[in-house]
RNA sequence: CGGGGCGUAGCGCAGUCUGGUAGCGCACCGGUUUUGGGAACCGGUGGUCGUUGGUUCGAAUCCAAUCGCCCCGACCA
């Protein structure tokens, strides 16, 4: 991709709404506009980094054995009235009249329309378990949205809904989302804690956020220090008991701060570790609290009806954007993790015009797409210093300087953006040096051919 | 929803107190010299000062209403 041709408007300075760090990259990189509050454009750079968290997300459902679907953005009042909560959302839910004055709501989630879905098709024990998820834009009427992207109105949330016969075997389809959280996050090189939590207002029984670390997260987080070494595990298979795996995880202490008493805390002040985070996946067990209102049951091996046991598994899609940058940034920009940056190199050409600058960054562009990375070549006129500003901003994992005064002694300048020094090397050092040192992600690569 | 702040050019701001018809930096356009960490100089383009109403000979400035946005708190993926 060239820079001349993409649309990348960054601004050199801050915008003044813009307070937290994400929200200041996001809008001067050029990756979202703000439309009203709360509500944002996404700009090919943002769209990029948004559709690659989305492929990882939608990678780990898929080998957790959930299945795609794709709901509507627009339900129907009568829905929410089967469940309660038509009257008992209350503001925060978007609702609207079609043309025949039929009460609609704009979805702030799905419960109610993945049940309806469910019970027209499930009849027998035999149809159950299932796990149904989709990623879908989603609006809740927030009284103060802020922080950009991180708590918009509108944003983009991956929520999976498992359908069971008894609690049993509800909890094996809670630990694999558990589980694939896991996963999830460590694939855009988060952090994640899972934490027991409060089930809010769509209730139940068990509970877990997932709240990565990021020095400027809004709410603090108390743990363990066992837990920040605990290390995910690898090649899980999903059909296998996940609940060592959990037990595990959970087995250590970890709360938030409303529900962290030091007076009764049971780990030592010296294995404690305090943190801020920032919550990006909740998970519940809610039973039967849709199913039965909603009268989603199943015909089970004894010939006698049951309430079909539900969860919710949700994950902020479009709020890790932002989580990403707050968790991995500097002063001078992002620093985007190689699975989800929206390009893995940028290729810097200090003349562009000059015939041997401009071929060399043709063949090194050519090379690394050969290999499977996704280029930006920065071929504008821009004077060198507003070159390695911008790349530095936009937070590309790799840079590859290309200018005449190397190219005399046959070498380009690779550096690595979270540490900054640059080495000369020659050209076909430099593409192995940033191919061999490029974590490629199977999800995320080739989204974006060309 | 309580408290606070702000709306003046694409972005950052001054001007408002004390009314006299809008300015600075960056960006943008043209030119010259430059060119390896956000160049310098010369010359330009761009704003019904959020909106509506009022006061006044005259309103960015005073008054009223209204809309929008941001921040702190309570609430949320």
């Amino acid at each position: 991709m060239r820079l001349s041709e993409f649309f990348l408007p960054v601004l050199r300075e801050t915008p003044n709404e813009a307070q937290i760090a994400s929200h200041r990259f996001m809008l001067r990189a050029g990756m979202i506009r703000q439309s009203s509050a709360g509500i944002y454009s996404w700009l090919p750079l943002g769209y990029r980094v948004l559709k690659k968290i989305e492929a990882i997300v939608r990678d780990e459902q898929n080998r957790a054995g959930a299945h795609e679907v794709l709901m509507p953005t627009i339900q129907p009042a009568e829905l929410w009235r089967e469940s309660g909560r038509y009257d008992d959302y209350g503001k925060e839910m978007l609702r609207i009249k079609d043309r025949h004055g039929r009460e609609m709501l704009y979805g702030p989630t799905n419960e109610e329309q993945i049940t309806e879905i469910f019970r027209a098709a499930a009849k027998s024990y035999r149809d159950v378990p299932k796990l149904l998820y989709h990623i879908q834009w989603k609006f809740r009427d927030e009284v103060r949205p802020r922080f950009g992207i991180m708590r918009g109105r509108e944003f983009l949330m991956k929520d999976c809904y498992s359908f069971d016969l008894d609690f049993e075997s509800s909890k094996r389809a809670y630990n694999k989302m558990f589980v694939a959280y896991l996963k999830t996050f460590e694939r855009m090189g988060l952090k994640a804690i899972p934490m027991a939590a409060d089930t809010g207002p769509i209730g139940g029984d068990l509970s877990h956020e997932f709240i990565i670390l990021a020095d400027t997260g809004e709410s603090e987080v108390f743990c363990h220090r066992d837990l920040m070494q605990m290390a995910v595990p690898q090649g899980v298979d999903y059909r296998a008991d996940l609940q060592p795996i959990v037990d595990e995880w959970t087995s250590v202490y970890a709360a938030a701060d409303e529900m962290h008493d030091p007076a009764t805390c049971p780990v030592a002040e010296a294995d404690l570790v305090s943190q801020r985070g920032i919550e990006v996946g909740h998970i519940f067990h809610f039973g039967s609290k849709y199913s039965k209102p909603m009268g989603l049951s199943v015909t089970g091996p004894d010939g006698v009806d049951t309430d079909v046991i539900m969860g919710s598994y949700g994950v902020g899609v479009s709020r890790l954007v932002g989580g990403i940058i707050e968790a991995s940034h500097d002063d001078d920009g992002i620093i985007w993790p190689d699975s989800v940056a929206p390009f893995h190199v940028g290729i810097v050409n200090l003349k562009a015009g000059d015939a041997d600058c401009d071929s060399m960054c043709a063949d090194l562009e050519q090379k690394f797409r050969n290999a499977g990375l996704d280029v930006l070549v920065d071929d504008t006129g821009e004077r060198a210093g507003a070159k390695f500003a911008t790349m530095d901003l936009i937070g590309l994992p790799w840079q590859v300087v290309v200018g005449p005064r190397g190219l005399k002694d046959g070498q380009v300048e690779v550096k690595r953006r979270s540490e900054g020094e640059r080495m000369a090397l020659t050209p076909n050092a430099a593409l192995d040096r940033v191919v061999s040192g490029t974590m490629l992600d199977p999800a995320t690569t080739g989204l974006f051919p060309g």
